[in-house]
RNA sequence: GGAAUCGUAGUUCAGUUGGUUAGAACGCCGGCCUGUCAAGCCGGAGGUCGCGAGUUCGAGUCUCGUCGGUUCCGCCA
């Protein structure tokens, strides 16, 4: 091998008559009889390399048996080219080669490295190393590189301590399906990796590490999404001797920092803020979409005075309003009406506004002067469609929320590379489990109530109001957190609350009620989902393409075939007998 | 746990109401070619139609099951 003296992205016309050595692999190959045409590629570029037969000392033969993804190494002189390539940023030149070595030649290959749309997503999942080969992966791999350094460099600056906590800890009950680790030592126990650090970073705040940061893998043994892989990456936070305010603070200009150094992007210097409450009765979501309008209106009062019945025993009638929409055909409001039906609804009703008049769909029901007072009411135009559904409030809420992003999309609303920023507030601290019938946390056990409903907690617990936080970037949930109980009273109340008793309190968190009595700070943190942060700044709408060795949706990996089946000898040393499924 | 959708040369896809020898492009192999940059031209090889049953004289095509990919609902404190 000739040891590279430059990448293959690196030489300018400004290199013109060094002598200079490259190493990487074949992109691609023009040959041409008597001149070969090798464009090398390596991470940082494409370098044109010229074998011309009358110049060539080595052996020409060799040279035109070269085919793409070798792995070589050349030494030649760099010299301007007979006609620039203004696509290629080394296109003002090109190496001349002298001496030319193989160092890998490589296998026919199962699909085209210089196109990612060349095979179906299982195939590249299979060849994931191939695949990171790709302009897109590495582009990718670099912006998450780029935010790590960025994030470590915020937070340092602002004397946060980056502290790492442990892999294998205590499963604990709440939340999602832990991913177990038998111990071979204490047989027939087991540890848990981390649904997140929460309780150990609890802690570090008891210690004194007043801002703790980390950077750190997750866990979570739950169906996967688009936007779900059963390990993920938080950059996790907490900070004591703080309020809301100072968390939103420190955060807003995390995030500012990021877009700003990673992608060159300004956001907002403050983000807005809306309430948990406001965004579910404008937007249907708690994770609201800002990037465009049709927001939900509350038509009950409309619709109860109408003729149309179906709506009369509704617990709650919402509608949005697409502008153009009339011209949606019988075939897209179907589509529609089956893609609401996903979320639960029982169709959709529609009218459309034409001619200052509604008509089609459930429009007859309505008489003249109720139709004039809702063109009034809800500034209908013409070309406007109403899309309807009436039905419990989670149902409405959840089939039109999902709908207005997807008529959002149909209608090409959303812009490329506008990023609209938003906290969501004032979380309830509890939703009732109707299959569990008891209180379950909306965020975590641990996230304090806000002082003013603190006495509601035992009278009317589902209208506490929580200390907690989301930030919302796009209708993608970047990051969450909370101001935490530093109190064992409230702390015990809560789980209380959520149908935890004292011994099973004392057996799973007796640790941290314990920490709590000696000397605990207010404090509280936030952890940011880097997966999807770096999904945003990509501008990707997968999981996938931001991490380089994922898992399918059924959370396995295609590459090395994991999980896979472990020897007898393994299962007995950790003491675990397997029961036969049927 | 549920729903939708996909599975045909190495890869991406086409394949008619069920009917003769399952096609194309790219890649691969061989040949020609001295200025290309997705090089071009000529030729060739390459298929258990995911797997298993069933219906039928006959199945890539229809039915059932199963495995795998993707997306969504449930789930994800």
């Amino acid at each position: 091998m000739f040891k590279r003296t430059h990448t293959c992205g690196e030489l300018r016309s400004n290199h013109i008559d060094k002598t200079v050595s490259l190493n990487g692999w074949i992109h691609t190959v023009r040959l041409h009889g008597q001149v070969i045409f090798i464009d090398i590629r390596d991470r940082y570029g494409k370098t044109q390399l010229v074998f011309d037969s009358e110049d060539y000392n080595g052996n020409f033969e060799q040279v035109k048996k070269i085919s793409i993804e070798d792995v070589i190494s050349v030494r030649g002189n760099v010299r301007a080219r007979g006609s620039v390539n203004p696509e290629l940023e080394t296109g003002e030149i090109e190496v001349a080669v002298d001496e030319l070595l193989i160092l890998n030649e490589t296998a026919p290959l199962p699909f085209m490295i210089n196109d990612r749309e060349s095979a179906t997503e299982d195939f590249r999942l299979k060849y994931r190393y191939l695949e990171l080969r790709t302009k897109e992966l590495q582009y990718n791999l670099d912006l998450r590189h780029r935010t790590y350094q960025v994030v470590r460099k915020y937070l340092s600056e602002n004397k946060f301590i980056e502290v790492e906590t442990p892999v294998l800890m205590k499963s604990t009950p709440e939340g999602a399906r832990d991913y177990l680790v038998p111990s071979r030592i204490h047989k027939g126990r087991f540890y848990a990796l981390p649904q997140s650090p929460q309780t150990y970073k609890q802690l570090l705040m008891v210690s004194g590490y007043d801002r703790y940061f980390q950077i750190v893998k997750c866990f979570r043994d739950e169906d996967l999404r688009a936007d779900r892989q059963p390990e993920f990456t938080q950059i996790d936070i907490e900070m004591s001797f703080i309020d809301e305010e100072d968390i939103i603070s420190y955060s807003t200009a995390l995030t500012r920092k990021v877009f700003q150094d990673v992608i060159n992007v300004e956001l907002p210097e403050t983000f807005p803020r809306i309430t948990y409450h406001d965004a579910m009765n404008t937007y249907g979501c708690d994770r609201p979409d800002l990037r465009f309008g049709i927001e939900l209106k509350d038509i009950k009062s409309y619709t109860d005075q109408s003729d149309f019945n179906a709506f009369k025993s509704a617990e709650m009638v919402k509608a949005i309003i697409v502008p153009g929409g009339s011209k949606y055909s019988r075939k897209i409001i179907d589509q529609l009406t089956d893609y609401v039906k996903t979320s639960g609804a029982k169709g959709l009703a529609w009218m459309k506004v034409q001619d200052g008049v509604l008509t089609g769909g459930i429009s007859k029901f309505f008489v003249d002067h109720l139709q004039k007072t809702m063109m009034v009411d809800m500034e209908l135009k013409d070309g406007d469609i109403i899309l309807m559904v009436g039905d419990n409030t989670d149902i409405v809420h959840a089939s039109l929320g999902a709908l207005r992003i997807n008529v959002a999309k149909r209608e090409g609303l959303i812009i490329k590379g506008d990023f609209k920023p938003v906290w969501v507030m004032d979380f309830p601290m509890f939703e009732w489990d109707e299959k569990a019938h008891r209180h379950v946390a909306m965020h975590h056990p641990f996230t304090a109530p806000n002082p003013k409903d603190i006495e509601k907690l035992n009278s009317d617990p589902l209208h506490v109001l929580s200390r907690g936080y989301d930030i919302v970037i796009n209708g993608s949930e970047i990051g969450g957190g909370s101001i935490r109980i530093h109190d064992t009273n409230v702390q015990q109340q809560v789980f209380d609350l959520l149908g935890i008793n004292k011994e099973e309190a004392q057996a799973k968190f007796g640790f941290l009620l314990e920490a709590l009595t000696y000397g605990a700070p207010p404090h509280g943190g936030i952890a940011f989902g880097l997966d999807r942060l770096i999904m945003l700044l990509a501008d990707t709408e997968n999981i996938r393409d931001v991490i380089a060795f994922p898992k399918t949706t059924s959370a396995m990996s295609l590459m090395d075939n994991s999980p896979s089946d472990v020897s007898d000898e393994q299962l007995k040393e950790l003491g675990i007998a397997l029961v036969k499924q049927k």
